[in-house]
DNA sequence: CTAGTTGCAAAGAGTTTGCATGGCG
DNA sequence: CGCCATGCAAACTCTTTGCAACTAG
């Protein structure tokens, strides 16, 4: 399955390639013309296993975040939890991370998709 | 309201304590005798709003996770994928983490319920 | 032409709400 | 005794599934 490229799928992809923010799969239906909520549902559950978008929880509602696809693994995420904003950041500090981790706590961080959540500069800026 | 105390909330909470592992709602259900299924999700909210529990998403249905309180901020939560188990985590490196994100990446990481995911050592051992 | 894809309608499942009853303080 | 809590049933909403028509390769 998903082996073939259609005119739906496509435009699902470059609209959700777009979003910096958390979405819902409705968000995404009511962004396109012709295409249906079901094949919506299906082409995220594709990207989703492909680790291109990652669930998360809002309002007892199921919500994705597009991960921009990254080579190496010295990167992870930030997303805000004011504004919502999702920020790729290359770094190698997660490496220190992962070792201590593994090192001193006998455990395996994932490679992949690393969230860290808090709040942006913005966001800070804004409150005080 | 929450302001009285009820054997059904008493009950909820003493099983929800006892958790090391992500459940769902229904799990507390069928746990306890004599507790509606309604009291133990307002009681679950309730709950989450005061950060003692966690949501996550498994089979795009929502679990909880059960985060033992703490009171320094020095400790993280590390999440096993495979079984499941969370572990809590007292430990300084926290803090050269969130100082490094601070300052190198202008973000200011969550003081509470940081939770790692990975792999834990004796889900490791099993893999090999 | 064949097998994958689409999308409507309906089914399924989890969660919330209305309301009458019951219990804490 | 007043106010909050409980729990059943019903309502709601999101998500998945069945199926017939359609389309990419």
């Amino acid at each position: 399955m998903s082996n073939y490229n259609t005119a739906q799928k496509e435009k699902i992809r470059e609209i959700i390639k777009k979003q910096t923010k958390p979405f819902y799969p409705k968000d995404i239906y009511e962004l396109i013309d012709g295409v249906g909520l079901t094949t919506i549902y299906r082409e995220i559950s594709f990207l989703e296993e492909k680790g291109l978008l990652k669930k998360t929880i809002h309002n007892n509602k199921t919500q994705y975040e597009y991960l921009t696809p990254c080579d190496n693994n010295n990167h992870f995420y930030l997303k805000c939890d004011t504004c919502g904003k999702i920020t790729h950041v290359d770094c190698n500090f997660i490496d220190k991370l992962k070792k201590h981790i593994y090192n001193d706590h006998l455990f395996k961080l994932n490679d992949i998709n690393l969230v860290l959540n808090g709040t942006c500069d913005e966001c800070n800026r804004k409150d005080n």
